[in-house]
DNA sequence: CGAACTATTACGTCGCGTAATTGTAA
DNA sequence: CTTACAATTACGCGACGTAATAGTTC
């Protein structure tokens, strides 16, 4: 689980209205021809080429051909964001995609998307606590190697952070 | 990140006695005739004998062959809690060599190999402390995110740990 | 004999990265 | 003609999982 990219995350305390943002690109598709070509949205999520097409090639995303070049509809792109949400969640793509199927099916996604999103982040926060531990463990371990070895060469100890 | 055998984290508090028992046990080698099979170990670190052929086929581990079955010895053991410790924390099996051999050369003799060893532990915290930080960070966001899906759905907020 | 353990070899998985090659538009 | 993207095909990686097959010991 890296650094959180603020285009996916955008400036936290908005989550609700682009959640809401979110819902309403998907219903609508492309009224207002608002298109966007593969290196557009590559920008503006950063994510390669490479990932789009994987992303295709699972059946996550299903951009347009126009002249055999894709074409993503800003309802594609509102799954892109949501897949790049799960993903720093720690979702395996097979699970995004049912996630963004079951989504697709009802009309009323909002509630169960946000169940998904409590229960991802309940575990990402039980997963971080843990690695956190364990980042503290290893901590006291390479300080007693590193304060033997000072006291060999008759240098300073180091000092807990 | 799946559970965590107690052996691996072992109550948090005794942090420092268990540190000095590894360095202790990959001291040692096996003066008391303790050894280990595979299922054994296997079953104490809930680990896969796949997984130790693999770490034994990168270097990681060499434990000896008794009639072409592999035996494992208490600083070979040891050599695993580490390895299992490491990787949770994100770290490579290659860069957890590095680490183990670092391991290795802190009981033998010569300066230039203390001084190596400074070094490397030196690094090793600060990366340690780094990554601390960002999981802190991550925290944080997630813990936000978190409460407004439970404030959304009427559950009760989390506390922090 | 079979059951339970071991071993090696080798191909499958996931989420892409990274060419290599070809085509099309400006 | 070059530059800049577009596309497909396909092999590579890391950390194993998962047979398939064969040997050893009880």
């Amino acid at each position: 689980v890296r650094g959180l990219s603020p285009s996916v995350s955008p400036s936290t305390e908005a989550a609700d209205a682009a959640a809401r943002q979110v819902v309403a690109d998907h219903r609508d598709d492309d009224r207002g021809a608002e298109l966007f070509g593969v290196t557009e949205l590559c920008k503006a999520f950063d994510v390669t080429p490479r990932a789009l097409r994987f992303y295709e090639d699972k059946g996550l995303l299903s951009p347009r051909r126009i002249n055999g070049t894709r074409v993503y509809s800003r309802r594609d792109r509102a799954r892109l964001v949501l897949i790049l949400r799960a993903k720093v969640l720690g979702s395996s793509l097979a699970e995004i995609k049912q996630y963004l199927d079951m989504y697709g099916a009802h009309g009323e996604g909002l509630q169960e998307q946000k169940r998904y999103v409590l229960q991802r982040t309940d575990a990402a926060i039980a997963e971080l606590e843990e690695k956190r531990a364990h980042i503290d463990n290893s901590l006291a371990e390479l300080r007693i190697i590193n304060n033997k070895v000072r006291e060999y060469l008759g240098l300073p100890q180091r000092n807990a952070t």
